[in-house]
DNA sequence: TAAAGAACGGAATGGTCCGTTCCGTTTGAA
DNA sequence: TTCAAACGGAACGGACCATTCCGTTCTTTA
């Protein structure tokens, strides 16, 4: 029972268990199911649905929270990627691998088309994409990826492996693994690679998927 | 079934091109929403919802027969590559472009969730399964195929790449073929392949996503 | 020890969505 | 003119779900 709340007890310290429990629960329903009910969200982090009212003002607050939270971790893992000053591949390929790991696909562009965005949802989003960029043009230039390949192919490869479900979270993890590798043997650049036929997702394309206001 | 209604007149003919209209409406906006309501098939086939109900049972029926549909169309593509008698490696990158090109994988797994199976599905699923086996080794015995593919991998293909999904069913269509000629080039066997880590999913696996009856 | 306050669990509420049924209408055939 | 097949879509009833509300439990404090 003795967590971070240490210096708290009874009442409080369960509310600030509470606090980080309900967003655990939440991001791992929403991650499986993006419809899910609240209830089911109170339900996995074992508290009543009144606990999560609470915190937060609604359904779409807390899907927004959890989204920021998602850009977060992904803003985070980019960082790393750019700070890496080692082999430029390496920093990508594990870039990439990390972003697969942590789900954290599902977490934004996944729960993007259910709640209106606010401005500081897309300055989260503008600069995780800004920081990205930076971690896949740094690969291209050194020529480890094949020379057709288009920043915004990323994404679409985070889709693709996120789509990957099968069995319980653990197993699906290793199956990520499985057809990421594959994935990114098909990414570097190597001579028998075919020419990709048709263009690349715009940035626009993209942009029409957050819900208007 | 007598298909054109050209001998046909007034409320007989319109009562057989109903027919068609109807199951191809199921099938787009089905394939677009599994989850779609009946109102919403009505709607796109230019009819009522008694007209639907007049056909099929209930809601259940019209997505097994959807699935069957989906099946053989599997089973014709699956059939064709195995009678081509060229390369092993173009008969087995043919048939996966027809899969993903007739998004066949939408009709069949996608939909399995939603309904229970009859026996008369589960047999069509085995024969396709078969089928597509062999492709699939004929291939592999021609050394056209990395050594670390496995049959069962090729399903959890077209699953990524059904999950591609942007803008309208054109571009859609053409971002399929992007990331399948991505695909497709790390499966074939090449130099510079890494191993694939963790086993390919199990023949068991992939029959827990039938709902049991 | 008692009263107040904080947080809780979960039942009750109100609304939406959707599968299915029903019925009045249209249309062609007899 | 009458009958029956087929239609469109309103109406019905049930399921689901976000949100609210209230009685209970636990702490703190006077």
């Amino acid at each position: 029972m003795e967590t971070r709340a240490g210096r708290l007890s009874g009442r409080r310290a369960e509310a600030a268990r509470n606090d980080g429990v309900i967003l655990d629960a939440a991001r791992e329903v929403f991650m499986r199911e993006p419809g899910a009910p609240i209830s089911a969200v109170a339900e996995r982090a074992g508290v009543g649905v009144g606990a999560l009212y609470r915190r937060y003002a609604g359904k779409e607050e807390l899907l927004r929270t959890l989204c920021a939270d998602g850009l977060h971790r992904f803003i985070a893992l980019a960082e790393a990627a750019v700070a890496e000053d080692g082999d430029p591949w390496e920093a990508f390929a594990g870039f990439v691998r990390g972003v697969t790991d942590s789900d954290v696909h599902s977490l934004t562009v996944r729960l993007a088309g259910t709640f209106t965005p606010t401005a500081e949802l897309h300055e989260l989003a503008a600069h995780a994409t800004a920081l990205a960029d930076r971690v896949f043009r740094r690969a291209k230039a050194a020529g480890a990826l094949r020379p057709d390949l288009h920043a915004n192919d990323i994404p679409m490869i985070f889709e693709q492996i996120a789509a990957i479900r099968l069995g319980d979270a653990e197993r699906t993890a290793t199956l990520r693994r499985r057809y990421l590798a594959l994935l990114l043997d098909a990414l570097r650049a190597h001579p028998g690679a075919t020419r990709l036929p048709g263009p690349p997702p715009s940035s626009e394309e993209f942009g029409g998927r957050w819900r208007p206001a």
